[in-house]
DNA sequence: TCGCATGATGTTATCGCTAACGCGGCAAGA
DNA sequence: TCTTGCCGCGTTAGCGATAACATCATGCGA
């Protein structure tokens, strides 16, 4: 049975504009992709019967016979972070400009979610992926290691990568702020994020903070994790319920900028002199949130490099064929802000 | 030439587990599907020559011999917004039970971007789109009549949509906020918002503010479009030029709530009376934002509720294989908050 | 005038998988 | 014992495009 010539509802097909252009489907391939010698004539009259039908390539047939697929998938744990947008923004700047398309994916901090998103795009055959991270189950790591295509892992560079790292030193991040505390003179320290055991990053800050205080002699005198949303209500709540159960602390090192920002909030209203008897630090360097009554100190992530960086390494791949093994580590920087005191 | 079997290199297929299980092709396939009869014997014998070869289907060549793809696309404006992760939650909520993937494009609020993006994404032939406005070049939406899968506009409902739409009325959302800023009795009111001729959502909400304002005898003092992103920095740059203008103004509306909380920070700390003297008023019920020195008064654009709808419309279609040609209209709540007076 | 590079097009054979159908064998009912 | 029907699995024929090669004029130098 061949297919019914008329049916009006069949999607179009190379067939279709090479009979209603009068050449061979392989003269329209070429036209529609701009490949190999054609005619000027014969490309106007494939162009025009193209657009005249509505003709919409089929790229799944298109990759599998040229099997060349111009996806990169994206792996992040959330795209409510404010973090994770910045990145995608990189990536797709620089990629906007190689034919590549970004696919993201989202796996909200779980593991076995990753697993189960990998395995799909991978399913796709993209040119690359980028995955936020470096731990992985052990099957998701398998099988980015045996997909034969440019992986890199970004955000985190505390740890062996499968094939390119992009990403910061979280674990330096956190002893460097302490050693700012520290040298600004603070001595009992709080810690304040999220209850996540897969956040990885936040864990490998908190851990190179415990560090660094400790090189000073100095240990946590409190910390909170708490869960839902990171908003800059819970900011405020768990700041409130920190400095009712320690009243003499005057540090508080929250993990992300907004819980940090409803903190120093919180703060203010209350009459405490900041960053005089009490310091503030949080981490990202959000600048949706310059302009708050004070800046909040912070650490800048290098979101959006990062994400430029992991693209450039992708394209430079997909266009020489090699796999890379780069391995990125940039630099965060300090934004002492108005919330940490001057010697 | 057929294949040289010994490659480690090559990218596995349904051939090698086949081979590698003693059954056929279609068996290993029906197996890795779950469809069709397997015994359990075979089907035991092929998960584990499956599992342990690491073998990943390729999807693309199901998708081709299937005719089916599980993938819907996603065609919104702009991640960094706060609107649209909140939307993208609600779909892939929806989605995930359903087998269907979400796919997701930014337009950066350009149609011309919109278009380019349809047309990639069509190519790849989804079971369904899901797209933020009415407003598209010719060329998009006659993409879209002729793609032959639902089609889901959101966000909007001041319009004709092409198939599906789910969405708030903006120009309502306008007119309320108007109302109910007049019947606080504020008089010289001025808009704040961003300078965005394609922010057709944003533009609408204006022109029914001001029709809303018209019919109690009002007109806008003045307004203010600003360019570059939103964040709080920029609410206060805008609210201080605007003021400083018009010192006579007693109520701002801002376009989101973003610039809206940087403008509220701004005149509380410059001592203004806020909502006495004057008010304020943001859009879109950002909950990050709860938590403010005073609650900012907004309107909740049902966000999360479109991405849950939008997406049910499509799993609906993509299960009955019909199309639908729905039309949701949803109701945003006017939340005062602190910002404007009571009577 | 011939030979041959070159440009413009068509032909053939996949790409990896699945729909649709086919075919033995075994159990239950006649 | 012989059907009947279903279960379990294999065979065949594409899906819609592209790679690679084949074909056929043309033109230009020798």
């Amino acid at each position: 049975m061949t297919r019914t010539p008329l049916d009006p509802r069949r999607p179009l097909t190379l067939r279709d504009v090479s009979e209603a252009s009068g050449v061979s489907e392989m003269t329209v391939s070429r036209v529609l992709r701009n490949r190999g010698d054609v005619s000027d004539g014969t490309r106007a009259k494939v162009l025009e019967a193209a657009q005249r039908l509505g003709y919409v390539p089929n790229k799944i047939a298109g990759a599998l016979a040229s099997q060349r697929v111009n996806l990169v998938a994206v792996v992040i744990p959330s795209l409510s972070n404010l973090v994770f947008p910045d990145v995608l923004g990189g990536i797709s700047e620089v990629l906007e400009n190689t034919g590549l398309q970004p696919v993201v994916g989202v796996t909200k901090y779980s593991p076995q979610r990753e697993e189960s998103i990998l395995y799909e795009m991978l399913s796709w055959r993209p040119s690359g992926v980028i995955v936020a991270g470096l731990e992985h189950t052990p099957a998701a790591r398998s099988m980015l290691e045996n997909a034969g295509i440019p992986i890199v892992e970004i955000m985190d560079s505390d740890g062996k990568g499968i094939d390119s790292v992009v990403g910061i030193s979280h674990r330096r991040a956190g002893r460097e702020m302490a050693a700012a505390i520290v040298a600004a003179g603070y001595k009992r320290i709080a810690f304040l994020g999220t209850k996540m055991p897969d956040d990885h990053r936040a864990r490998k800050r908190l851990e190179g903070f415990v560090e660094g205080l400790a090189e000073a002699g100095l240990a946590l005198v409190d910390s909170v994790f708490y869960s839902g949303g990171s908003g800059l209500l819970k900011g405020r709540e768990i700041t409130k319920a920190v400095l009712e159960r320690h009243p003499d602390i005057d540090f508080l090192y929250y993990s992300n900028d907004m819980i940090g920002a409803g903190g120093l909030l919180w703060c203010l209203e209350n009459g405490y002199d900041v960053p005089g008897k009490l310091g503030l630090a949080g981490f990202n360097g959000v600048d949706l949130l310059d302009g708050l009554p004070r800046k909040l100190a912070t650490m800048d992530a290098c979101r959006h490099e990062i994400g430029i960086r992991a693209a450039k390494i992708i394209a430079g791949c997909s266009q020489s064929g090699q796999i890379g093994g780069e391995v990125v580590e940039l630099t965060p920087v300090l934004q002492p802000g108005d919330t940490i005191r001057t010697q």
